[in-house]
DNA sequence: TGGTGTGAACCGATTCACAGCA
DNA sequence: TGCTGTGAATCGGTTCACACCA
C-alpha cells in the first residue's frame, strides 16, 4: 500500500541548480535587502520558476508570497547549506600542465577554496613551488596532512596512477575527490568521486555532431 | 490512448555511457576477435549489465546470444556513432593558465582530437606560439578558420568576455562550445554547448560534505 | 548453458496547476 | 494582484524479468 515515501531530499542534478543559483545571486548588482522571483532565478540560470521554487523549498520556505525572496535570507541559506561560512582546504596531487593550471585557476580563492599542498612523485618537482604552494613527495601525504584540515582532493595524474593515488587519499582520510585523470577509480562507500573527463566532453560534441540526432 | 511514443533514441547520460565502453574497449588487451559480455563493460564502468545491452541496442544489436559482443564489431560501431573515422579539429579561445594547459592537454591527441589554433585577446599574447600553436588575434577568428573544418570550440576566457566571445563563434560557424569561464551563456538553439565549472564542482562536494545527506 | 534483446514495471525528477497568502 | 508552496500528473530513464537464440 504505502507508496514508498517519496523522495525526502533534493535531487543531485539540484545540487548544481544550487550553486548555480548562489553564483547568480553574489554577481548582481541588486541590495540585500532587495527580493528576487524565482522567475528571475530560472531565467538567468536556465531552468523554470517551478523548478526554483521547488529546489528552494528543500532548505526552508524562505520566499514570501506576493514578493518573492529576500536576497539575504537566500544568500544566508545557501552559504549554510554549502558550508561556506569557512575556507575549504583542498590539496592537489599531480603538478602537470594541468595541476599547474589548475593551483593558478583563480575561480578557487573567489570561492573560499584554498589550495593548501601540492603533491607529485617526479622527484624533479618535489621541493618547487607553483605560485607559492610546495610541491611535496606523494609518499609525505599522510605527514604532510595528518594536522592540517583537509576533506577534498583534486587529482590530475597519469590514468594508471590513478587507482594508487585515490587509494592512498582515501587511507589518508579525504573524503572527496575530483578527479581529471582519463580513467574510472573506484572509492569505498561513503567517499565522493566526481569524474571531469576533457575528451568524454568532446567525445558527447562529435556523437550529436554526426547526427545522431 | 497513445502513450506517446516512447523514448526513441540514447539518452544523454547514454552518450557519456556509450564513451565510456568505447575507452575501456581500446585500453585492453583482448584481440579484436574476442568477445565481451555486457556484464564485464558494466563492471569496468560502474554500471548495470541490464544498462549496457540497451545502450548498445540504439546503435543495432550486434551482440551474439550466447557469447556477448565481438569486439571488433563493438569498436566499429562505436568509431562511427562518435564520428572518429577522421581527426576533429578544435579551436581554443582564452590563451591563460588553463588555455594553455589544455593545449598541452595530451588526451586530446590521442581521442583523435587535434587543436588547430588559438585565440586570445591580449596584445601581449598575440603572436606567440604555445606548444607548436599560434596565438592569433581574436578578431582574426573568422578569416583564420574560414577554409578549415572547425565545428567544435573549447573557451576558457574570463567570465565577462564569455557571451561576446560566445556569440562571436557561432557567428563564424561553430556548432559546439565546451565552456570553462565560470558562468554561462546563451547560445542560439542547434548549438551545443557544455560547461565545466571547476568551483562548481567542487561546491557540490560542500554541500555533501556539510552532511545535507 | 550463457548471455542478448526487450517489453513492462518501477522510480526519481520535472512540470503543471492551483490553493493560499501578503 | 503577484508570487510562493506543493500535491498530482507526467515524463524519461533505469531496472527487472524472461523469452529467445547459438
Amino acid at each position: 500500500m504505502s507508496k514508498g515515501l517519496s523522495t525526502r531530499r533534493l535531487p543531485k542534478s539540484g545540487i548544481y541548480r544550487l550553486a548555480l543559483y548562489s553564483r547568480y545571486l553574489s554577481g548582481i548588482s541588486k541590495n540585500d535587502d532587495d527580493y528576487i522571483s524565482s522567475q528571475e532565478l530560472a531565467d538567468a540560470t536556465g531552468h523554470t520558476a517551478a523548478q526554483v521554487r521547488k529546489d528552494l523549498t528543500w532548505h526552508g520556505g524562505l520566499g514570501e508570497a506576493g514578493k518573492g525572496y529576500e536576497i539575504r535570507k537566500l544568500k544566508t541559506m545557501l552559504t549554510a547549506a554549502f558550508g561556506k561560512e569557512r575556507v575549504r582546504n583542498v590539496i592537489l596531487v599531480g603538478v602537470g600542465n594541468l595541476g599547474r593550471a589548475l593551483i593558478s585557476y583563480s575561480g578557487f580563492q573567489l570561492q573560499k577554496f584554498n589550495i593548501i599542498a601540492a603533491f607529485d612523485r617526479d622527484i624533479g618537482k618535489i621541493g618547487t613551488y607553483v605560485e607559492d604552494i610546495l610541491v611535496s613527495d606523494i609518499r609525505e601525504l599522510d605527514s604532510k596532512i595528518a594536522d592540517m584540515e583537509v576533506e577534498i582532493a583534486i587529482v590530475a595524474v597519469p590514468k594508471l596512477s590513478l587507482q594508487q593515488v585515490v587509494n592512498r587519499l582515501v587511507a589518508s582520510g579525504i573524503r572527496a575527490i575530483l578527479n581529471f585523470a582519463p580513467t574510472l577509480a573506484t572509492v569505498p562507500e561513503g567517499i565522493e568521486m566526481q569524474n571531469v573527463d576533457l575528451s568524454i566532453e568532446l567525445d558527447r560534441f562529435c556523437y550529436l555532431l554526426e547526427g545522431n540526432s
